[in-house]
DNA sequence: TCTATATAACCAAATTTTTCGACATATTGG
DNA sequence: CCAATATGTCGAAAAATTTGGTTATATAGA
């Protein structure tokens, strides 16, 4: 048994957990599976096809944003968003290869 | 841009959600990385290491549990938890396969 | 420069989650 | 059966997150 609990989040983790916490999230989900196969779109195009106040959907994004999951770029006056997958793909390889020292 | 926002959660993803919920607590992190390889501990004694309530851990252990990310069984008085590799790999490899499509 | 538009930031209310003590249940040993 | 132990459950308080209106900032176009 592993007992430093307060300190057994390695520096590695850290994003990871932002990651977990990000798709741990029904709307972030629902946002995350609006992208169609390397796409990407405005915070509008996305308020429009949800059930959210455009605060909300802002909120969600700097959520996705600041984990990795998504990144951003703005071009005029939009801001477009679209899946990291790269990032995503590590949190998640992190995690698979811990579990194979379990 | 997929538009069905209300439905576009699949049945497939109802489980990994939950998984993802769980490992986005910190906490919940902690009570995993207090397994060592193969382990399996009692509420006791994930309940002496951590620094929170019986009650508050026993919280933790029943998403977990819900989740799929622990098993538990009971043997006598005590209620023994461990790693549910195969329903994490599981997860993960859901949300992989997921990335190979965009 | 002025106006319209897109988005972010701020803030307070609503909601959800977490937390813990008290109580309930189950099991073991005497 | 009774007492002690391990764990789960309940209910209320505390804390954190989510939400949406309002305000601020940046950009493009007239």
């Amino acid at each position: 048994m592993n007992r430093d609990y307060t300190t057994a989040i390695p520096d590695a983790w850290q994003n990871i957990a932002q990651v977990f916490t990000a798709l741990g999230d029904e709307h972030r989900q629902r946002i995350l599976l609006t992208f169609e196969p390397g796409e990407r779109l405005n915070v509008g195009q996305i308020v429009e096809v949800s059930t959210l106040s455009r605060s909300a959907v802002s909120h969600h994004l700097k959520i996705l944003r600041e984990a990795g999951v998504l990144d951003s770029e703005k071009i005029g006056k939009e801001v477009y968003f679209w899946l990291n997958k790269k990032q995503i793909r590590e949190s998640l390889v992190a995690v698979m290869d811990y579990l194979k020292t379990q």
